[in-house]
DNA sequence: CTGAAAGCGCTAACAC
DNA sequence: GTGTTAGCGCTTTCAG
């Protein structure tokens, strides 16, 4: 591989000026320039960002830590995040956290080591070991999907999340106002805002509309197909079951659809069924799902325009951008029987 | 950040001691060992990888590129690529190649320029611009899920695959042994050989067992969910309408399953599917989708195998895995209607 | 068992 | 408008 020594001798230029001519930063008289253009056409170089990046103390790469990138939501953010790094120039490392702490850790590790410019968290476990982390080496992060807990609220960090608990509340409402009384939720693993925070947004709406909450119609799962349709199944044996079922995420949801339909019941004719997320397969179950949209895309974009401003600004005050959800009427959603 | 130097001032002994306990190359006294380690942990001193590897020539980093990380498949082979780098020691840049051979170029080049040690391409367009510009760079590259195209046969890559062809056999014979005699297809990109293999297994599936291939039934979609929708709704308006149906991948059969039920008709009472790929949510649609299940996690993990391989001897012949699929049942095709 | 010195490829003062 | 020089932080001969 040839450097810019080998350019410079070839051009009989100096390496300072080779080094002008590729970054534009100083002004070169335009024969100089051309035989520079030219060695280096010859020689098809190539410049090693690895010692520019040692050199300027810049990688234009960025850390990305989440749960698991084939989650279909994490996927669409991952996708935003890596459409805006291409834009900016940036490049992007991944890392899946696999809701193991250990292994967020080592991957902060080595991504610091590597000189990321800054680290992206995608609402990465429940565990806030990777803030104390990043405090002591000082690099920039956001946190995208959620916010720092208890105990790390004034850690001045940039974050980026969408409205969960009028998520569900959104949800729930739409359910209500079908006529549905006895309504079923199914959540994901508690310790995480995300899926609290739209279990909130269901309680409120009950409330609201003056019924009582039945603990008996909440459900924990975790956020993935089996346990939406393990749900599901409980839910429906239950000796008074409920009419319509907030799930908090889509992926549960098309286990709870696929556990109707096993049941034997059928969809929305007997249970309701609303999701969260609006994952692109959402528009394809059978009924298309009904679901509160996020704007997952967006989230990793403005996660990464967060981080660019942050980058070329350490000390403005930390921001935080909250994204908005919208009810997407599909057909897995109708009035309760005999209304 | 403290450097070596650092470390080895407040240890009072030479950088490259401290070098040599780092990475235990050396022998070194007990007694000096100790006071350079108490001085990394008293200046908390990471090293900078940067700068190890503008020495080493060694990132310990791959590129890989792929059309979306966001289409399920090739989201569980970065999966796999992720988690075998991890152990190895290696860490990921993504690239989303969106079909654009442009964007996978400039992907390359910066990917270079960041001294990748290698390049994982995983299925990413019908073009080989990619390979005649990483040949002229004398990048490592392992090709995934596609073998390179006409005219770069003797290119000595190594490449790991699915046996596709054997999986469109595998796919249509089960359909014929179920009675069904008008077999459609719904095909991906010809331009694909992951799809035009599966097409060709599903021809010959169709010949040897004395069916004439009506073109007419083979229609082409273009792997997403939108597509296997479209293109099952024209299928099923035909005159003879197919009573069973191979779909390329499972996003096109999940579009085609929810087409079915919005005909009027039924999964697999009318018209039976099979699909192609066992994506997670496959075993979870309405209802469960019979498949062609590929090991898309190994192709990860048996791409990220070979490529570290290479890196330890680039002068062996190159090595092509083909990994085998399987047919597996559930419960989207059952026996051709009045059998 | 330890240290000194050179250099990976690049850029940015600082000269002229 | 151009060249010289030092140095980013690390590793690795070579010397002792």
């Amino acid at each position: 591989m040839p450097t810019i020594r080998d350019v410079a001798e070839a051009a009989g230029v100096s390496p300072s000026t080779v080094s002008h001519v590729i970054n534009q930063t100083r002004h070169v008289s335009e024969d100089t320039r051309q035989r520079v253009m030219d060695a280096m056409a010859a020689l098809d170089y190539h410049p090693n960002r690895l010692a520019r990046s040692l050199r300027n103390r810049r990688t234009h790469t960025l850390g990305v830590l989440l749960p698991n990138s084939a989650n279909p939501f994490f996927a669409q953010v991952l996708l935003g995040i890596e459409a805006a790094c291409f834009d900016y120039g940036y490049n992007v490392i991944l890392g899946n956290a696999n809701d193991d702490p250990e292994r967020e850790l080592a991957y902060l590790d080595v991504l610091l080591s590597k000189q990321v410019d800054g680290v992206l968290l995608v609402s990465t476990g429940a565990y806030d070991e990777a803030l104390d982390f990043l405090a002591t080496r000082s690099a920039p992060v956001v946190m995208v999907d959620r916010s720092p807990g208890a105990g790390y609220e004034d850690l001045q960090i940039d974050t980026v999340f969408t409205d969960n608990e009028r998520g569900g509340m959104l949800a729930t409402r739409y359910l209500l106002r079908l006529g549905h009384r006895r309504v079923g939720c199914i959540s994901g693993p508690s310790r995480l805002t995300s899926s609290a925070d739209r279990v909130v947004g269901y309680r409120q709406a009950l409330t609201e509309a003056g019924i009582r909450v039945d603990e008996d119609l909440i459900v924990s799962g975790d956020f993935q197909h089996e346990s939406g349709y393990r749900a599901c199944r409980q839910l429906l044996e239950l000796p008074e079951p409920p009419t319509a079922l907030f799930v908090c995420n889509d992926l549960m949801a098309v286990g709870a659809l696929c556990a109707v339909h096993e049941v034997g019941l059928n969809v929305p004719a007997d249970v309701s069924v609303i999701g969260f997320d609006d994952i692109p397969l959402a528009s394809y179950t059978v009924p298309r799902l009904t679901t509160i949209a996020q704007p997952a895309r967006d989230l990793g974009r403005v996660a990464v325009d967060l981080m660019v401003q942050r980058l070329s600004d350490r000390e403005s005050p930390a921001r935080h951008e909250r994204l908005p959800v919208t009810l997407l009427e599909r057909d897995s959603c109708g009035p309760m029987r005999g209304e």
